[in-house]
DNA sequence: TCGGTCAAAAATGTATACAAAAAATATAAG
DNA sequence: CTTATATTTTTTGTATACATTTTTGACCGA
């Protein structure tokens, strides 16, 4: 992770013409991106002043993106010392579970109610294929196609909110998922547990799909925290 | 609600000497006060220079103000053309409703099975006072005293996280809430309501308790819609 | 070598300045 | 009188400037 990294070719330039997207906008989300994706540690400070350079704007909107990030909860503010990226720590995700997992439970039963038979082969679909990244171990195409489900079944929820506050809470922990590897008898019960995902959506059965995907937060959770444990 | 209102005297004045607060904090706070106490009303645009005199800062540290409410979902950014009160629609009530259920049904669990008998004491206490201001149809300090025992809750289930969010979205309703006058069928029904709840909190009842959040819920969802409908 | 103090440098917090867009007002034409 | 257009005024978005505070590190003494 160089310090000298690419320096991301000044933000502005790259807005087109028919420009519904603001600099704020743009800005919050390329952050976003760069704190989920892992290109920011968690616990690094980080002075404006290399931000500015990297996305060529001036403080004011940067300070702006900030403060809505550490809204968010993915940074957090330091009066007068800083920002820096926000560490996760195991009692985070402790709180974060169980309210994931209402969320979680809330989403099984939408989902199940307003699933239309497209919305259903198009995810049955994206597991087989999963299914086959798993069969032949490949990590990240997994891990792309098993997110690409789990959005398939919020936008089946047809509940905005209810999609933005899974996600913020999702991506708040997303970065410790790449990073924490999953051991091959967890891979192979995060698979069981998606037949049974099918399965229940299939019989458009709310309830067994609540306590599908509990069950299988419930795993990703002990992943991601005994990687807590072990790194840091 | 005039136009004119105390200028609020400017905020920067207030602050005391052993200084743990922030502009920043400060200012968010206020304006949120501003908008859920129904100062600023929904759908409102809010020019930043009549925030800035009244609080005597420049629009820099506001507009950082501004940009965290927004992603609070309080406010409204108009790329262009300033920001706005978000309206309430009826549509982000259905939305809210069914998430805010799941929250209190988690809610419910947590408290019971962290709460002592100290707190329990104390939730007993306001319950009785809260029954004697509905006896004597004193609506304001009915619902402050509601509102403290819906906190006390909050606060026995240990889990800040979960305190935050359903606080946001309660937030977001509150104003509402505060303007939809109840009927006296809905007002008896929500005090026998919260008989229950005390009921299941002195059993240590999860289910229980989560289930009667949940219809006490409801009760309030239908108050501020059909408030949303008659008014806007 | 290890602290400790003080000065220099850098970073943050806030205010102001300037450019560009939107809103308001005035003006003209029908 | 209404509608359309031009012009002024406001307001927003961004950059820069300045005031504090924090951090860095040089220097000194034990």
């Amino acid at each position: 992770m160089s310090e000298t990294a690419v320096p991301s070719e000044p933000i502005r330039g790259r807005r087109g013409v028919s420009d519904t997207s603001t600099l704020h906008e743009d800005l919050v989300s390329e952050i976003r991106t760069l704190v989920i994706e892992g290109d920011l540690e968690p616990g690094a400070k980080i002075p404006e002043r290399v931000l500015c350079e990297r996305f060529g704007v001036s403080r004011t909107p940067l300070r702006e993106a900030l403060k809505t990030l550490a809204s968010e909860g993915l940074l957090e503010l330091l009066p007068r010392r800083g920002v820096r990226v926000a560490r996760l720590t195991e009692e985070d995700v402790d709180q974060m579970f169980p309210i994931m997992g209402a969320l979680e439970a809330l989403l099984g039963e939408l989902a199940c109610a307003h699933l239309t038979e497209e919305q259903f082969a198009e995810i049955q679909a994206l597991h087989y294929q999963m299914v086959l990244h798993f069969t032949r171990r490949e990590l990240a195409p997994y891990f792309r196609v098993n997110q690409q489900i789990h959005e398939k079944i919020l936008e089946a929820a047809a509940n905005p909110l209810l999609l933005q506050m899974y996600g913020n809470l999702a991506g708040r922990i997303r970065r410790a998922r790449y990073v924490a590897n999953m051991s091959g008898d967890r891979w192979s019960q995060a698979i069981k547990e998606h037949e049974e995902m099918l399965a229940a959506l299939s019989r458009r059965d709310g309830p067994a799909l609540a306590d599908v995907l509990r069950r299988h937060l419930r795993n990703k959770c002990e992943t991601v925290k005994s990687y807590l444990r072990s790194g840091t």
